[in-house]
DNA sequence: CCTGCCCCTGAACGGTTTCTGAATATAATT
DNA sequence: AATTATATTCAGAAACCGTTCAGGGGCAGG
């Protein structure tokens, strides 16, 4: 983990990075709001450590430069005592957090580690095959970045098909994951599905492996020779 | 957006419930430790305020269940002034943000929209979708610069929906985040909200996906074809 | 304390999409 | 070529959604 510390008080600077480094991050500090603005601009860091009162530039538009250059970083603000203005300020400005000093560096610390965890807690929720892009979150499918429009049970077999790509999955299998419980199987709706969708996103994606189901194909994974 | 109280103070409570309403939010207040553990584990809030000063259970325990339960929501806690080794205690129990008691109470809504807006992956207070912007500080929504006049379940709709624009949402989901507890979902209340914030924001902005729920289009990331 | 207004709720109805199941056509296997 | 498995097509049925409206409740202004 990177992390930015823009503080104008030497001493203070000095004291964090010496405690960071301790706690196992990579800091850099930037003295200036100029300094700061630059780094956090053109370094990938994790969270930012923004002090309010800087020379230079203010750290209140250092940080709406930032976001309005799409950077997401993290950023804990520093602020004075009693400026709970100026925290309302920044935290319009987009500042995840702040701390009033004076402050005891375990709490920044115990700060810190909230937002990494924070920041941190993302789990992609798409699944990609070739062109072919499945996004459950929201509960739509894409080929060749289009989006494809699906009804209900065409994307629960896909959603279903996908999660278990390369894989063959048997017509029973697939009834018993895309229906609920109680489920009349003397028919051909798998059938009718796989039929449909293929026609949506394309024949050559399913395979019908014969008497055992259907495989959706992995292109990334495919040694087919 | 539905947000749990957990405070003893019923006072303070009561005043606190009454500022997020009027902020638009669906509101539960818990008046122990034991009864916001209930609700916490049971009900989806998109955010929690927790006193950690409560009868028979104290907060940092309520939080470390919550959290050892695999709950995400924010967390923010309001601690006595003064008691900053408890504050550290709560943020290694998953605290995302504390506040020292006393407070203003438009600085907790600043920092609880902060929460939130981090919680949605986005850094400012407003979401654009095109021409259509939604305010949450404001609590307004505006389509090209014009403001639209939205009652309050209206406005909480569009804004959980903007909060995760590009996604379904269930009914269900919709229901659960734009009421608080005591509602009785066998009703098509949602249908009717939905039609009526069409008719003021423009049909197509919310398509319907059949089965499943509905979708807050986000032009600026729309392939669709 | 009362009145009027606005908003919310819940139900009913009608139109539309989607699902199902069967019939028919095509492909694979022996 | 015969047999079996899978595809395709289609129509009726079911599920789903949009709309409308009346009743009721809360809030603000009188």
């Amino acid at each position: 983990m990177r992390v930015l510390i823009v503080e104008d008080d030497a001493d203070l600077s000095r004291q964090l990075k010496s405690a960071f480094k301790d706690a196992g991050y990579a800091v850099d500090i930037a003295n200036d709001g100029e300094e700061g603005h630059f780094l956090g601009d053109t370094e990938p860091y994790d969270a930012v450590i923004l002090d309010l009162g800087l020379p230079l530039i203010d750290g209140v538009s250092v940080l709406q430069k930032w976001r309005a250059d799409g950077k997401t970083f993290p950023v804990l603000i520093l602020t004075a005592r009693d400026q709970w203005s100026e925290k309302v300020a920044g935290f319009d400005a987009g500042a995840d957090d702040y701390l009033t000093k004076p402050f005891h560096v375990e709490e920044l610390m115990a700060r810190l580690r909230a937002l990494l965890r924070r920041a941190a807690g993302h789990t992609t929720d798409t699944i990609e095959l070739g062109d072919l892009m499945v996004d459950n979150r929201a509960a739509r499918a894409f080929v060749d970045g289009m989006a494809i429009k699906l009804t209900s049970h065409e994307f629960r077999l896909l959603s279903y098909m996908a999660a278990h790509k390369g894989r063959v999955i048997s017509r029973t299998e697939l009834v018993e994951h895309i229906y609920d419980q109680d489920f009349d199987r003397d028919s051909n709706t798998i059938e009718v599905f796989v039929g449909r969708l293929r026609k949506k996103i394309g024949t050559e994606r399913i395979e019908t492996v014969r008497g055992l189901g259907y495989r959706l194909l992995d292109p990334e994974s495919e040694n087919t020779d």
